[in-house]
DNA sequence: AAAGAGTATATCTATTTAGATATATATCTT
DNA sequence: AAGATATATATCTAAATAGATATACTCTTT
């Protein structure tokens, strides 16, 4: 599945959001997204065949965490397209204002 | 349609790399992705109800092209993603590496 | 006004897909 | 080893969707 199919899902979408900080297991994601534990396996057999996520075993959990390829090459698909909402200082100013957090330094 | 479901359909996708060089009849976005004439209108629908595409008419024609505020909000939700593949210079110097080239002043 | 060109819509069908339910597999605890 | 916990898979059903075909609408040309 494309990753833009595997992403049309709301609920694929919460299980990536819920992942931003960090791995989670599927018991976790499952109190998340409010769906009963086989569909939210399901979603996520999904996402790891898009190769939107990664599992890792811990015992008896499964921990599911991002895998950045896919979003970056959707990062990389939309590039054609910005020129239709910024100029270049414009399109430099709006990613500084985006970026994350830090102590001046 | 969410704009994820919208992009999901890779015609959709190809019709909106059709449009990136400007705005296109539709006899020749039907010649351009080659599906009969009712599918690429129909195509074509729902990428204006996702707010996608405009259309505007010319004479006998209908003229589509895009409309970037969809696929800006989809690279805004992007951003949390983005320290996934990058710290906050490599993403500069990325993005200052996509932006479209102009010449030197 | 009639004919033709460009496009949209309606209807049908086959395929895909999300969620429900039941069950299987694997690990942990006792 | 038996039960409990965590997760995956199989099967079913209802709904959504892409494309095919037929037809309607609108503008232009004659």
């Amino acid at each position: 599945m494309s990753t833009f199919a595997a992403l049309a899902e709301p609920n694929r979408r919460l299980l990536l959001e819920a992942m931003i900080d960090g791995a989670k297991p599927v018991n976790q994601l499952v109190e998340l997204i409010g769906q009963s534990q086989p569909v939210v396996s399901k979603h996520l057999r999904i996402l790891r065949e898009s190769g939107l996520v990664s599992v890792e075993r811990n015992g008896q959990q499964r921990l599911y965490s991002i895998n950045p390829q896919p979003l970056r090459e959707l990062d990389q698909w939309l590039q054609p397209y910005r020129q239709f909402w910024a100029d270049r200082l414009d399109a430099l100013e709006a990613h500084l204002n985006n970026l994350p957090e830090e102590e001046d330094r």
